[in-house]
RNA sequence: GGGCGUGUGCCCGAGUGGCUAAAGGGGACGGGCUGUAAACCCGUUGGCUAUGCCUACCUAGGUUCGAAUCCUAGUGCGCCCA
């Protein structure tokens, strides 16, 4: 297959099962990816991470073009050389950071202007610019510089968004170069169902104009803007609609996001990739996914069961390590005790994923979907 | 044996007459975490028959309208002198 390619291997109602081709290898879906922000998941090795069967590891070009910059990144032959990961990756425009973690940052038609949380100094990004960074940077796939509105949001100003991440999308389609890499548009809308077709609307017809004059398409699509405070419920109204408009043939994200429940959910809308620092965070602050639901181990019933984390795991914490164990190191605030956690979280979504991708292959969504919703996992919802 | 200092809630520790059931830490207990500035953040932490009452700042006694706070004695601990 060429690079980028996607093919569609199965369909079980809307979830479906794509195998897309990079310059690292292929990746399967439904997926989860772990992210490594700063160019390492959190407590886990790259080789921890293969084991896991990760398939796609997340960078922030936010932070990475920070530091320790992109053009060291660069130097260093690119981040997978950088943080010896050889699989596929995925940057982050750094868009999210920008507008969730700078208070003064300054949004014109061009592009936008804040300040660095790490020494202050003041930084200008076009869209342009955005994408020669994420090109230094050198992941497989770099996502569009994009706006992402928080919940609630006046329409108004989530229609804004719509345009000014459409334009964005526009010129950095345009700005991409870099043959090896390719870049995902980002429909967002809040949940404006409207304002969410209108934005794939846009983002359809941006690529065309692009492949129209000879340029680029897009390898596949992000759907940002979910998952920013609002419920379930209300996610779910438009999730499915909007996955569902968003073209056949190429990957749907649903990006930051993050819960198992939501995500056995939305494959069954139709979405394809996801990524989270839900497992890691959590993870670090003493929680596990189990299949009993979330566990916080910090809790006293913890302190003399003897058992593993979760009988049903196969992973190698659940295969070596008590809940008494576990609670210990995480109540005495030992590193293990994060990193162990984080492998057994890990596990658990990728784990999770690739056994939704089994049930599409057996076109068995619907059972794998209701048993999940039976479980008593679901119960954390 | 003498002198000086000190003793506060599970622990450390602030508080030197009323605004004190007692600051602040720690610990314990519980909750949260969703495109990672997070090994972080938030709550509770004397008891009860609970818009009030009881018990509490080493012990006992005293001064005072009122004491963790002042006085006396005892006692534990620390340092110094013999």
């Amino acid at each position: 297959m060429a690079l980028f390619d996607c093919t569609v291997d199965a369909r079980s109602g809307n979830a479906r099962a794509l195998t897309f081709t990079t310059a690292h290898g292929d990746f399967r879906t439904p997926m989860f990816m772990p992210v490594g922000t700063s160019a390492t998941v959190k407590g886990v090795t790259t080789e921890t991470l293969h084991q896991l069967g990760a398939q796609v590891v997340l960078a922030n070009t936010y932070h990475l073009s920070l530091r320790p910059g992109a053009d060291l990144v660069a130097e260093a032959g690119g981040i997978h050389r950088f943080m010896n990961y050889d699989g596929p990756m995925l940057t982050d425009s750094g868009g999210f950071q920008v507008f969730s973690l700078a208070d003064t940052v300054k949004l014109d038609q061009d592009g936008l202007t804040f300040r660095s949380i790490y020494d202050g100094a003041k930084i200008r990004w076009t869209p342009e610019e955005n994408m020669a960074i994420q090109e230094l940077i050198g992941a497989d796939v770099a996502m569009q510089l994009d706006q992402c509105t928080p919940y609630p949001a006046e329409r108004a100003f989530v229609a804004r968004a719509v345009d000014l991440s459409a334009s964005w999308a526009k010129r950095c389609l345009a700005a991409h170069k870099r043959p090896d890499q390719t870049l995902f548009g980002i429909c967002q809308g809040g949940m404006e169902l409207d304002l969410r077709l209108l934005s794939i609307e846009k983002l359809l017809s941006i690529e065309q104009e692009s492949l129209d004059a000879g340029g680029r398409r897009f390898g596949g699509f992000g759907i940002g803007g979910y998952s920013v405070g609002e419920s379930h419920e209300v996610m779910f109204e438009t999730l499915g609609t909007v996955a569902r408009a968003l073209p056949e043939d190429r990957p749907r994200y649903l990006m930051g996001v993050g819960n198992p429940t939501t995500l056995v959910r939305a494959v069954g809308e139709g979405v394809d990739m996801f990524d989270c620092v839900l497992p890691t965070r959590t993870a670090r602050m003493g929680t596990a996914f189990s299949s009993t639901g979330r566990m916080n181990l910090r809790n006293a019933k913890y302190a003399r069961d003897f058992g593993p984390l979760d009988a049903q795991c196969t992973c190698s914490t659940c295969q070596n390590h008590s809940r008494a164990y576990l609670r210990h190191l995480v109540k005495q605030n030992e590193m293990l005790g994060a990193i162990l956690l984080s492998v057994h979280n890990l596990h658990f979504l990728i784990d999770l994923m690739a056994r939704a991708r089994e049930a599409v292959l057996a076109d068995t969504y619907d059972e794998f979907l209701q048993s999940w919703m039976e479980s008593p996992a679901a119960k954390d919802y």
